[in-house]
DNA sequence: GCTCTGCTAAGAGGA
């Protein structure tokens, strides 16, 4: 009953039912309060009345007919919309986001009844109650109405688009067009520079020259010159000019002097603390975000204030004053009410106080709603169906369909002439139907210049790509990855292994400062569960990670660098000692967006009117092929004998052509053809040609496997990207490493321009270093697997590409399943696959005859061939023990050549599976949580879930997995040449957990395996039983009916290759269909009880004795 | 939504 009271205490008022999901914190708004709902009475009277109520009763009370309150910030889901006819507002009809949390109406009155809003959308509301409506509104004087509040919007983003809308999304996407000049270089140090001094409490001059020698000395102001690729010589006056006025700042803000001249309007107060200095902001009530420069503390207010730096002139333009007017906002938002900034023009030596106001801030936040419209449209496309999709238009010529509206583009001659974003503007602007610029419209000068160099087929190709990107980014939205960090609690995220909560720093815990970030350890607290081990959490080393603090989202960002039992070290940008010593601290995953601009950048990039941009067109776009010199360099014929050696004739073939070609090739390395070691004399002899090499992948662990195989040879390599992520055995050629001892610029480019041979993940090749090294060529290593968009940057760099992969197995990773459906999967190896451009390496050193054959037949027609009589012919090297076997195990582990694929057939055991699982309470639960974990049906409860047959994993198939298993590692087979695997990762953790004494086999999915190989593979298919519902299985398909899947699936095994699975289950799906054609009965087997032996109970026992022998 | 890789950020200033 004390529990119960508590809750409904007064002060204790957003966990009422009724009040919905609330915002953590509230503000005191002047704003008249509505009057209380009547449900709320009907609690106060039972509070009244004392310890004996009956909570059921009140629940159903709560949910008869309460009333969202929307006074202070509230999340609600639009009901219902309507256009009011006399007033224009927008009448709208909300409730909780459980719509059982109340209801409420609200009136949006001009300006802000322009909002584009519909039915079921997600608002973030703070409305004003109008009795004489009897409603919520919100007006021009009160309120706010935030749209797609789960997309946090930069402050700069919003300002930034006072001046132009269109260059402000274009930024939002295309990050990273516009690269950083001397002068914001400039600003950025001076910013760094005041923040020591206030961190640092310096006073005197001399203190603050220390420190400005101590930042200019730094190795990370090396860094930073080296990527702005500028010398501490010609920013070092630059800086130097900005010490006065810092002092005089100090001397009066600080120190209290009196100034010589007190400026008209300029502040006249004093600052009486440095409260925090690079404050982070998370604010998804207003759906913002942004970084505070200084919080301080002046007299006569409450709470902090925003302290906004600027270096260039004193414009107290707009565009800044509205960045302290934003962080107002969310301050307040926050539960710290702001109503005041400070804006310090720096060189000027001028400070102003800039005070709320309503007109500005409203205006920011429908600025604001307007971005977040433009950045949250979904991606327009042609319709599917047709042969060729195109996006031409054909009643308007040269038009092409938009993939997202933009805004419309200002006019303004110089500005727009530039503009950074002109040519991306332009190319747009040409070719959308909607757009008409009037004839004086300066882009319309400006059109014919920067679009000279581009064809339609060039706009074309990118926009294709930016549509598809946008499904992709639709689809990341809606996956709620950022927004759990809000809707849901700590707890439930750490549950999910998003999340680690209930952790603190250790008592007197100091950061400890290197590189330019803070390390601070975080240790569980002692309410900590006792059981949770932060090392099966979930999280790795090198993550990047968020901090929260209770109160707080997001106070701080970095990375984990150490992970143990009940602690964990993270380098922050920021330190949390100064602030936040005594809180509990919560560690979130964090996805950026970083991937999507990434891309975007890279279309952008193929526009530029640069001559590589041209090379790359004519290439990407064009698919003009490349032509093949006759002539091989004479250095090659007298030194590269020992490279090329190792190669066989069709390896040798390729590595030539490699060596000549004019522009690209593409090899296409059928599995088991030894691509590795093409690549590795093929960048051996360009390094005999003195060429340079940039070796690249869309995963670390490609990149590593060549640079690893290049190791032994000596050759200069330079490994680029986060340690945590590369193979300790090249951390010695690491980035990290070979840098740690620069200081200079000087020295920073020697170590990381010597080695001709540098080697990055395609992400990673937005390295700095690309800004100044050229290479002559590039390597993609699984170019299957890289979307076209994320490979053009390395390209981009380089003088001619070789494409490595091979397009019959798995393509790149696309989540939405639109953009897969609409070809974004299609790499460029696919698109420039012809003839003259592409060498298969077609000898194959893993599989023997009958291993090759059924690949053939599926797959590669009769294009695989099996290098030498020994790969031919390897067998199983494997004596049973005969008479302890039971003959159906005899069978299925035959050793004979024609016997090197076999299909064991479970017939349908869905039932069965469906019982044992009921029976055997320990390994069902096993299941069901594993079900629970990865299957979809996430939120099916258990006693509904385990009435079902599991769609994901299979105990029977499992069960004889395992009994093969025993009986091989009996017979003394090493472990380590076993391989299981599983279209699922239900499957293979129910398998890993089944198996985990069996030391030394490897269970994985198909799409891990990819590039691996085993003597023996099981792959147990996992699915089972007839499904009925065919609307369900064709979405359910996708895994089973690719055929890629299943071609790197049976090109696994070197000797023996045991396809398990319920035959009639599996024959629905095309590739599986068409495989089984061509595997005769001979190499069948049928498991049912009673046949050679046989017996299902049998198999399922010894599941429950292995169980319960742990 | 089964398979599941990548990576710092918001703001540096100026029409
Ligand atoms: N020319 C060759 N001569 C002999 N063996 C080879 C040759 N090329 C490849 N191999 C064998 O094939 C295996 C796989 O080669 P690798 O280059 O790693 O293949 P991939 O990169 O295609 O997976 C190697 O272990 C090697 O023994």
């Amino acid at each position: 009953m004390n529990a119960a009271k508590r809750v409904l205490s007064p002060s204790k008022v957003e966990n009422l039912p009724a009040q919905g999901k609330r915002y953590k914190k509230q503000i005191d708004l002047d704003t008249q309060t509505p009057p209380q709902p009547q449900e709320q009475e009907n609690y106060d009277f039972l509070l009244d009345d004392d310890e004996d109520f009956d909570v059921s009763a009140l629940d159903a009370a709560v949910s008869a007919n309460p009333r969202l309150e929307l006074s202070g910030w509230q999340r609600c889901v639009v009901r219902h919309v309507e256009r009011l006819p006399k007033t224009h507002d927008l009448l709208l009809e909300l409730s909780g986001e459980e719509e059982e949390a109340g209801k409420a109406v609200c009136h949006l009155q001009a300006p802000w009844n322009q909002t584009p809003i519909q039915t079921g959308d997600l608002l973030s509301l703070q409305a004003h109650w109008q009795p004489t409506l009897a409603a919520y509104a919100i007006n021009k004087e009160h309120g706010y109405c935030v749209i797609h509040p789960d997309l946090l919007i930069s402050s700069t983003s919003v300002t930034g688009s006072l001046f132009c809308r269109r260059k402000a999304v274009l930024q939002d996407r295309f990050r990273g067009v516009d690269s950083a000049n001397a002068v914001m270089i400039i600003g950025t140090l001076v910013h760094e520079l005041l923040q020591t001094v206030l961190a640092q409490r310096l006073r005197r001059k001399p203190q603050i020259e220390d420190a400005l020698q101590g930042m200019l000395h730094s190795a990370q102001l090396a860094q930073q010159l080296y990527a702005a690729q500028l010398s501490r010589a010609e920013i070092e006056l630059q800086l130097h000019k900005f010490v006065e006025p810092i002092v005089a700042f100090i001397a009066q803000y600080l120190e209290g002097e009196s100034p010589a001249v007190q400026l008209p309007e300029t502040f006249a107060g004093r600052i009486e603390q440095i409260q925090d200095i690079e404050e982070n902001l998370w604010v998804p009530q207003m759906g913002l975000k942004g970084k505070v420069d200084v919080s301080v503390r002046v007299r006569n207010k409450k709470h902090p204030i925003p302290l906004e730096l600027k270096t260039g002139r004193a414009s107290f333009s707009m565009e800044h004053k509205g960045q302290l007017l934003l962080y107002q906002l969310m301050h307040s938002a926050l539960g710290q009410e702001t109503r005041s900034g400070l804006l310090l023009y720096l060189r000027e030596g001028i400070m102003r106080e800039v005070r709320e106001g309503r007109n500005e801030q409203r205006d920011l936040i429908l600025l604001r709603n307007e971005l977040a419209h433009y950045l949250t449209r979904d991606a327009q496309l042609p319709a599917t169906g047709q042969e060729s999709v195109s996006l031409s238009l054909p009643e308007q010529p040269g038009k092409l369909l938009q993939p997202f509206e933009l805004p419309e583009p200002i006019s303004h001659h110089s500005a727009c002439g530039n503009c950074a974003y002109a040519t991306l503007c332009c190319s747009f602007a040409s070719t959308d139907p909607q757009l008409e610029l009037s004839e004086s419209h300066p882009l319309r000068r400006l059109m014919p210049q920067v679009l000279s160099h581009l064809g339609q087929p060039d706009n074309e190709y990118v926009l294709h790509w930016c549509g598809l990107l946008a499904l992709e980014e639709q689809q990341a939205r809606q996956s709620h990855q950022l927004r759990s960090l809000w809707t849901e609690t700590p707890a439930r995220r750490q549950q999910q292994g998003r999340a680690i909560h209930q952790l603190e720093l250790p008592t007197g815990h100091k950061a400890r400062f290197q590189d330019g970030r803070f390390e601070h350890k975080l240790v569980l607290s002692a309410q900590a569960d006792k059981d949770f081990n932060l090392n099966l959490s979930g999280f790795e080393l090198g993550e990047y990670v968020t901090v929260s603090c209770t109160s707080r989202l997001a106070i701080a960002a970095g990375y984990i660098t150490r992970l143990e039992t009940r602690s964990l070290c993270v380098q922050l940008e920021r330190d949390l000692g100064q602030r936040y010593t005594d809180e509990s601290f919560i560690v979130d995953k964090h996805e950026s967006q970083s991937f999507a601009s990434f891309n975007y950048t890279n279309l952008a990039l193929l526009l530029e009117a640069s001559e590589k941009s041209a090379e790359l067109r004519s290439i990407v776009v064009a698919r003009t092929p490349p032509k093949q010199h006759k002539v091989v360099p004479r250095i090659i014929g007298s030194k590269g004998g020992p490279m090329l050696r190792p190669l066989n004739k069709v390896q040798q073939l390729a590595a030539l052509r490699a060596l000549t070609t004019s522009t690209h090739l593409l090899i296409k390395g059928l599995p088991g053809t030894g691509k590795t070691q093409t690549l590795v004399a093929i960048v051996r002899l360009l390094h005999l040609m003195e060429r340079s090499v940039l070796i690249t992948a869309q995963t670390h662990s490609a990149v590593d496997n060549l640079l690893l195989r290049l190791l032994p040879h000596n050759l200069p390599m330079l490994r680029l990207g986060n340690s945590a992520r590369i193979h300790p055995q090249l951390l010695a050629i690491s980035e990290a490493e070979l840098t740690s001892n620069c200081e200079t610029v000087d020295q920073l480019t020697q170590v990381l321009h010597k080695p001709s041979i540098v080697g990055v993940t395609c992400l990673g090749a937005g390295h700095a270093l690309f800004q100044q090294r050229h290479f002559d060529y590039c390597i993609v290593d699984e170019a299957t697997q890289v979307l076209q968009p994320t490979v053009l940057r390395a390209l981009s760099h380089c003088t001619r590409f070789i494409l490595v992969g091979d397009p019959e197995q798995l393509p790149p990773l696309v989540r939405s399943r639109e953009a897969r459906q609409r070809g974004a999967d299609e790499t460029l190896f696919q698109r420039l696959d012809c003839e003259e451009a592409t060498a298969v390496l077609t000898l194959q050193y893993r599989m023997n005859r009958s291993i090759t054959r059924l690949a053939n037949e599926l797959t590669y027609g009769q294009a695989l061939q099996c290098a030498s009589k020994q790969v031919e012919n390897a067998r199983l090297q494997l004596e049973l023990i005969s008479n302890s076997n039971s003959a159906w195990v005899q069978r299925a582990l035959q050793t004979h050549l024609e016997q090197a694929v076999l299909l064991l057939d479970t017939s349908d055991c869905s039932q069965r599976c469906l019982d044992y699982a009921a029976a055997s309470k320990q390994l069902g639960q096993t299941g069901d949580s594993i079900e629970q974990h990865y299957g979809e049906d996430r939120i099916v409860p258990t006693t509904a879930r385990s009435r079902r047959p599991p769609k994901y994993t299979n105990y029977c198939e499992a069960a004889i997995v395992m009994h093969l298993l025993h009986q091989l590692l009996a017979a003394g087979y090493d472990a380590r040449r076993i391989g299981v695997i599983a279209p699922y990762r239900a499957q293979v953790e129910l398998l890993r957990q089944l198996g985990k004494d069996l030391n030394g086999v490897e269970f994985n999915t198909v799409d891990q395996y990819q590039g691996r190989d085993k003597n023996l593979i099981i792959y147990s298919c996992t699915k089972t039983g007839s499904s009925t519902d065919s609307a369900e299985r064709s979405r359910e398909a996708e895994i089973l009916e690719d055929q890629r899947r299943l071609t790197v699936a049976i090109t696994r095994a070197k000797h023996k290759l045991i396809l398990l699975g319920d035959v009639s289950c599996l024959q629905r799906y095309t590739p599986f269909q068409r495989l089984f054609k061509h595997i005769p009965d001979r190499c069948r087997l049928h498991l049912a009880d009673g046949r050679m032996g046989f017996s299902w109970q049998t198999l399922l026992d010894e599941l429950n004795h292995a169980k319960r022998g742990d």
